[in-house]
RNA sequence: GUGGAUGUAGCUCAGUUGGUUAGAGCGCCGGAUUGUGAUUCCGGAGGUCGCCGGUUCAAGCCCGGUCCUCCACCCCA
């Protein structure tokens, strides 16, 4: 025990406690994907290399985990290269790394659900609802909110193009931050708006160059979202035809007719739009979720074609987003099936954790910890007690029996210490009496019941 | 990947211009006539000062390296 044991940087030991609410933000959006009526869906931690380079861009494959081979050491990889007459070391190393993998962990969960559609798309029917939570990897540096290994939450609905979907996500992003008790914005955003944009201000070719800029207008202000489209190349004539967009007012009622008359020559921003309306309409009233148009939002996703959704908690200091989505046109044909649209969310369990956790929201009692604990007198109580122990339990009570026959204030200490609400006392008094002391732990108070009453009174 | 800050007991942190046996609060363990936690009182344990090397008679403090955590940028959940 030379060295403290540790876990590696970015990863993280979840305690009981958190682990508690942790299956709570989990079972809660799980249960509201199964009832929109989505499956659920896993798979494996590690991918073939290939199914994972080249779809998250340059800086995405950089962040990949990469599985090492046996028998096949980077250094030995390093040193065969450069006996072999490379000469770039920088080069060397990346190209050495590419020969000593053939496996990733995997960086997301929708490009393995692609993989797994164009797979297995003789014996799926579509449209395709599927829901998956599992943990994904990324060799980033670590920061607050960003770790190396976290969760993703991931609801899609592939194979039709009806907006029905949308208005269903959206209902189902308010259903869920109802049921956690949160106070959520759901921005929306289309895709066609922002190209319509582009196309408006004369260099539709810049259209990602112009978006990514505008996507940071509320982190960094207009002016500096200007500066940033200038570097990136973007005309002042495209500069200046964007301009309306700042000056955008109210909400999406009071917005809509003042992007269609800005956007009115682009027949693409028109269908993004009437598609907003579609959603803004179907949708209905919410719950505990408002929903806001963005003109702002876009994602930086290359791959969304339609709808953008993001959600921001309307409680609490957390500044980033907790749940993204939007819709995709074509995923799968990456991997060679075409015209499959798609569209699917994505719930931020840590960052949602932390609101949770920051706004008291998090249910008192978290299912999960014993409800009743039986001291434990000594060999004959203890047997005695193991018997009640069987009924408590057969009731559906959470019980447990202090195993050793130590001091009294060490078992109601372990009583306190786990929260557990209840303390049955049976000594050598109740028992020849066939009675059991109950104490309250949160109140203190305790009072002497028949055995048979014990199970009422802990349910009371 | 670039730039910056931090690292002292289980936790949150003090530690004066380098100078004897490194401190506090909380927590932990033990006790206050042995059938009662969370409150009170008393006592105790616990740190090769992140790790490696250097300067010095002397390093928690100065210098270099390294790792972790954090912050900004990049990117994202």
């Amino acid at each position: 025990m030379a060295n403290k044991p540790s876990i590696p940087k970015g990863t993280r030991d979840f305690s009981p406690t958190e682990m508690l609410r942790r299956k709570y933000i989990f079972s809660t959006i799980e249960r509201v994907f199964q009832k929109y009526g989505f499956l659920p869906l896993e798979t494996p931690a590690m991918e073939n290399l290939e199914t994972l380079t080249g779809k998250y861009g340059e800086e995405g494959d950089r962040l990949i985990f990469r599985i090492q081979e046996r028998g096949r050491t980077f250094e030995s990889g390093v040193a065969k290269a450069v006996a072999a007459g490379e000469g770039d070391p920088k080069r060397t190393s990346d190209q050495v790394r590419q020969q000593t993998a053939s496996e990733g962990l995997r960086y997301d969960l929708t490009v393995p659900f692609a993989r797994y559609v164009v797979q297995n798309q003789n014996e799926i029917t579509f449209p395709f609802k599927r829901y998956q939570i599992q943990p994904v990897w990324r060799a980033d540096k670590p920061q607050k909110g960003r770790y190396r290994e976290f969760y993703q939450c991931d609801a899609d609905v592939i194979g039709s193009t009806s907006l029905i979907s949308e208005v269903e996500l959206v209902q189902l992003f308010d259903d869920v931050f109802t049921a956690l008790g949160l106070h959520v914005v759901v921005k929306i955003n289309d895709r066609k708006v922002l190209s319509g944009i582009a196309e408006v201000s004369g260099q539709p070719e810049k259209v990602v160059d112009i978006v990514t800029a505008i996507d940071k207008l509320d982190k960094i202000g207009r002016e500096k979202v200007e500066e940033e489209m200038r570097t990136k190349g973007v005309s002042d004539e495209a500069i200046k035809g964007i301009a309306p967009l700042f000056e955008l007012k109210g909400t999406w009622s009071e917005q809509r007719p003042q992007l269609e008359k800005w956007l009115s020559a682009s027949p693409t921003a028109l269908h993004g739009l009437k598609d907003l309306a579609f959603t803004f309409d179907a949708v209905g009233p919410m719950k505990s979720a408002i929903l806001e148009f963005d003109p702002t939002l876009a994602r930086g996703l290359d791959y969304y074609t339609g709808a953008i959704f993001e959600v921001k908690a309307a409680e609490g200091t957390m500044p980033g987003s907790i749940c993204g989505g939007g819709r995709y046109d074509d995923l799968t044909g990456i991997f060679g099936l075409k015209n499959m649209s798609g569209v699917g969310i994505s719930f931020g369990a840590d960052r949602i954790y932390d609101v949770l956790l920051e706004t008291n929201k998090f249910p008192a009692e978290l299912g999960g910890s014993t409800k009743l604990l039986f001291a434990n007198f000594g060999a004959a109580e203890a047997m005695h007690c193991l018997k009640l122990l069987r009924q408590v339990r057969e009731a559906g009570i959470a019980a447990e029996l202090y195993p050793d026959h130590v001091k009294m204030a060490k078992q109601f200490k372990y009583a306190d210490d786990k929260g557990i609400a209840y303390v049955a006392i049976i000594g050598e008094n109740e028992l020849k009496q066939g009675i059991v002391t109950v104490k309250d732990m949160k109140t203190g108070e305790q009072k002497a019941v028949k055995q048979e009453e014990l199970i009422a009174t802990i349910q009371a």
